[in-house]
Order: structure tokens, then sequence, then C-alpha cells
DNA sequence: CAAGTGCCTTTATC
DNA sequence: AGATAAAGGCACT
């Protein structure tokens, strides 16, 4: 299968996969594997057109956001030189629409965790709870449905790695067995409403809402801050805030609710409808120039 | 190589 | 409301 890609239609497909929206996908010789809602495919890019097999172009189009207008977001979001510089570095970069089923258990998994630590768990779950499936003679495993993972035992998901986590994964998986909430509904709702209702699950705060919100829901207005995003703004947009919560962030303490809500504000105001598309360039860009410089290798 | 630090935070408890 | 502590364990230095 091949989708063209056009001067209009950038795509970054190793950043987006790389770094930190989707935990799932590995790189063997050029082609990425992943296994999603649809079963394990492959896919590649070219210069200017991506080659996939046992996937159709219109999911493959939905599933990397392709319909995103990135020259169009590009200008909306480029309102300082901060981002216009983490623009050209990540250029092609997108938001997936990833399955909010399994986003959200990976974003329960991945509170105060690091990257390489929540792909470990995540492959664990699967290679556990989900079904096993053969694609080009290998072995794989689809993602833990709910209802698999409310019948687990939290002795079960301890031992994948998820420690107190567990019980917050188990008792968001019951709630959506039940049918309590449909998340695919989420997508037809407002972004506030979304996260409302995303809010009602164990283990999600706003952090983990605005996660599922952006990287899965397509609420590109969505502005998680974590650690990363918080020594971005610290660093680049201190001005913008006011002096009391610029003060308060210099300390090392994890923010409040209060705070957090206001950065993430700060974010959708300054930015605009694609605020989320900055949060996710000036995230890579900080974890790239930062000084904590740990660069994953999955 | 051991020990220390940090991690795409949330919840419970004051 | 707002502050504070506690909560696996893994990956990296």
């Amino acid at each position: 299968m091949r989708i063209h890609l056009g001067a209009d239609c950038p795509l970054n497909l190793e950043a987006t996969l790389c770094c930190g929206q989707a935990f799932r996908w590995k790189k063997q010789a050029e082609w990425w594997i992943g296994v999603t809602e649809q079963g394990p495919f492959k896919i590649r890019q070219h210069t200017s057109h991506l080659e996939s097999e046992n996937v159709s172009a219109s999911y493959v189009k939905e599933y990397f956001g392709l319909k995103d207008n990135l020259p169009n977001i590009y200008a909306r979001i480029g309102r300082d030189r901060v981002v216009r510089e983490a623009i050209q570095e990540f250029s092609g970069l997108r938001i997936l629409r990833q399955d909010p089923w399994e986003c959200l258990v990976s974003y329960v998994c991945a509170t105060y965790k690091s990257i390489p630590a929540i792909k470990s768990m995540i492959q664990k779950l699967c290679g556990k709870f989900g079904d096993e499936t053969h694609f080009e003679g290998r072995s794989h495993h689809s993602f833990p449905t709910s209802t698999a993972l409310a019948e687990a035992t939290i002795a079960e998901l301890e031992q994948c790695g998820l420690g107190y986590r567990a019980k917050y994964v188990s008792g968001t998986a019951r709630i959506v067995s039940k049918g309590a909430v449909d998340l695919e509904q989420l997508r037809q709702v407002s972004y506030e409403q979304a996260r409302k209702e995303l809010l009602r699950f164990p283990g999600v705060g706003y952090k983990v809402a605005d996660c599922v919100s952006l990287f899965s829901l397509g609420k590109l207005e969505a502005f998680p801050v974590d650690v990363w995003m918080r020594r971005a703004i610290l660093r680049h947009y201190t001005r913008h805030l006011p002096r009391k919560l610029a003060t308060n962030m210099k300390s090392e303490k994890s923010l409040s609710n209060a705070e957090y809500e206001k950065l993430s504000q700060f974010g959708r105001s300054h930015f605009g409808e694609y605020a989320g598309y900055a949060q996710e360039y000036l995230y890579h860009h900080e974890r790239l120039h930062g000084l904590g410089l740990t660069i994953d290798q999955h």
C-alpha cells in the first residue's frame, strides 16, 4: 500500500513513533512494526510516500493524523521563536489518533515513570493479557481488552511491573468493561466534556486526561504539562505567567492541580486551538536540549 | 558495580 | 482550599 505525501502534507514517521506518544512501536530494519486495534502491520517512509503492509490506507491516514493540516497548524502555533525552532527540528511530527482504551491504560501506567519503564510495563501487559496474533512468521500480541484487564487480579497486574498503578488499571478496566463510559463516544464531545469524563477514572488526573484527550481523542487544544513541559515553560515562558506562579515553579515540588490548570490554560491561550501540537514540539525540544539529556533508546 | 536519582503524577490525608 | 506524604520499581548515572 502506497500513500503519497505531498509538500503540503509533511510527515516525520521516526519522530512521530519514537518518542513517547505511543509505546508499542518497534523498528526492524527500515520498517516500523506495530499492533493496533486493526491488528499487526508494518510501515516505512520513503522521501515522498509511505509504504505499508497489512493495513488499509484509510486507517493509516486516520491513525497517523495525516488529515491534520500541518502547514496551517505551524502558522497558527508559530507564535514565538522557541516553537518555531522546535518546529524546524521536528518538522513532520504528528499527533497520533490511538485507540482511546489503549491510550487510557498506557497513561494510567505512565504516571511517575520513565518512557523505557512504561514500554516495559505495556509489553508485559500485552504478553500476559493480549491475544496472540502472527504476522510474517512472528508472534505479536494485541492490547488487552477492558474485560481481560477487569478480570485480571491485582497481583497479576503487579507482576507486569505496575506497582501501585495495578489497582487503578483494574478499576478503570472495570468501569469500561461494564460499559459505564463509552470511550469512542468521547471523540464526538468537546475537549472540556471529554476531560471531565476521563477524570472519573481512578488513576486519571489532569495530566493523564490531557494526554488521552490529545493522543487518542483528537482534542488538539489539550496541553499536557509534565516535568519536561514544566521545565520548558520555566526556561522560555515565565514572562507570560503571574509572578507568583513563576516563583513557585522554580522549586522542585510537584505541581498542584491549581498550578497545573494555570500552566495548561497558558498553553491554550498562548498557542490557540492547536496548543497540543505546540506542546509536542516543545516537549521534544526540551528533551533534546534540556540539561537532563536522557534520550530514549527504545 | 553500588547507590542514588528521576521518572510524560495521583490519591489520601490532613 | 491548599499543603504534604506516600506510592513500585525500573532505567540511567
